[in-house]
DNA sequence: AAGTGGTCTAGACCACTTG
DNA sequence: AAGTGGTCTAGACCACTTG
């Protein structure tokens, strides 16, 4: 197996690092060392340094040089998957019932999400979505309450969400965006057990997401909320599952 | 502003796609083309081609040539913090109670989780970490329960973990790992609910992680498991937040 | 056979930080 | 003033996919 020559150095580098030999803040050695050092030229040295960098391991400054990133370990993260997608990877069938796909003037809870004052009229829904197994007993698993800027998506209430998600209709729409989000353990409501078919002792699994829609201007990202859904998940049969480098 | 010229590249890429214009599975012009458009040398295009397919953007082929990536918005992520830090954010300080540290028999759930046969020997520590406001009131927000293999860290018992938590202490030892992790919404067992000092009515945000080091060889990628913790939190005084780009 | 992306070179000029 | 990283060029050779 022949290794690129930039890869032979990022393995280098990645061993130095990962052995303890060169500790957080440690200087790197420089393009011009590590080009000499492998006999190569200096654009594959930066190769090596540039790559390690945008992983994280090292950092660089423009005349300072290069060094061991501090603090690899800080924060984990976790990937929330479409709920269609998961289901259909356990080989599963995805159901969606729509409860309620209307016009509402909007709380002031969720006004504040959306940068807006109460009662501006915007989209709702609700749905339940559903994994439906191969006997097709099916299970509510997520309950998902939207709020959607009107002048974002006009034909918002004309769609069918039982056959397309929200979400991969306002995608299609806005195809990049951002997003904020943030999980909870709570009990659920008397509504909410309701909707799942959940008794007054299962605790959820509650996300809340803020989407934007945003555009790389030359000199400034502009931002615009599209808006704001709240997901309800039994506690019981739902995970968050996540795999990623970094973190103990 | 004068941008550079591989980011001006990147940026009429980004609006091609981002206005819709090239839709997924569609052709991006080669690096060849693209140098000849804008006039630049092939590494210069590139390098922006490179750019993009590196956040998922685009996706690259040898010999097939470029197209603009599928279902861009498949995940969101979640940023898991480490505790102490986002206590010291707040402005906060943080203490932690070192309830328990010996070593135990692992019980059959844990033993799965690590890769051992039930009852091996293994470290355990319980510690409540708490956020210790400007007028001395302490809140708990956090139960951690670790098991340690015994090999990674044989000075683990040793330690004293109400001034290093023990993530801190294990990340030095082994500088790079690997993490699963996942969330789930519990009820506290009666003994959560002691430690936590909650009531029999609060849910908690339960976190499970488990983590590897990780050796990158010439070949394959080696690992070792190092530890499996739980970590619950009050549904009512924590929030797992995050931000990041994609997802509706 | 022609075109694509992947690797690599030996130069260049620049902005920046450091002694 | 010397060294660093950031950008860029005009070439080269290669493995690979496609008509």
């Amino acid at each position: 197996m022949v290794l690129p020559r930039f890869a032979v150095i990022k393995d280098y580098l990645y061993q130095q690092i990962e052995s303890g030999q060169w500790l957080p803040g440690a200087a790197v050695p420089s393009e011009n060392q590590l080009a000499e050092q492998f006999s190569v030229s200096r654009m594959t040295a930066r190769r090596a340094l540039t790559e390690l960098t945008q992983v994280g391991l090292l950092t660089r400054s423009q005349g300072a040089g290069t060094q061991v990133a501090e603090q690899l370990p800080t924060g984990a993260l976790l990937e929330i998957r479409n709920i269609a997608d998961e289901i259909a990877e356990r080989g599963h069938q995805h159901r969606a019932d729509v409860l309620a796909l209307n016009e509402v003037l909007c709380p002031a809870t969720i006004a504040q999400q959306l940068g807006l004052v109460p009662d501006t009229a915007v989209f709702f829904s609700r749905i339940r979505h559903l994994e439906v197994d191969r006997h097709g007993q099916a299970t509510a698993i997520q309950l998902e309450e939207r709020y959607v800027i009107k002048a974002i998506a006009p034909g918002y209430l004309e769609q069918d969400f039982s056959r397309q998600t929200p979400s991969a209709y306002l995608s299609a729409i806005s195809p990049l965006s951002e997003a904020d989000h943030w999980v909870e353990a709570v009990m659920p409501s008397a509504a909410v057990q309701d909707w799942l078919s959940l008794s007054a002792e299962t605790p959820c699994l509650k996300l809340s997401r803020r989407t934007s829609s945003v555009r790389l201007g030359k000199v400034k990202k502009q931002q615009q909320i599209v808006n704001f859904a709240i997901l309800y998940h039994p506690g019981d049969k739902y995970r968050l599952g996540g795999h990623l480098v970094t973190g103990v």
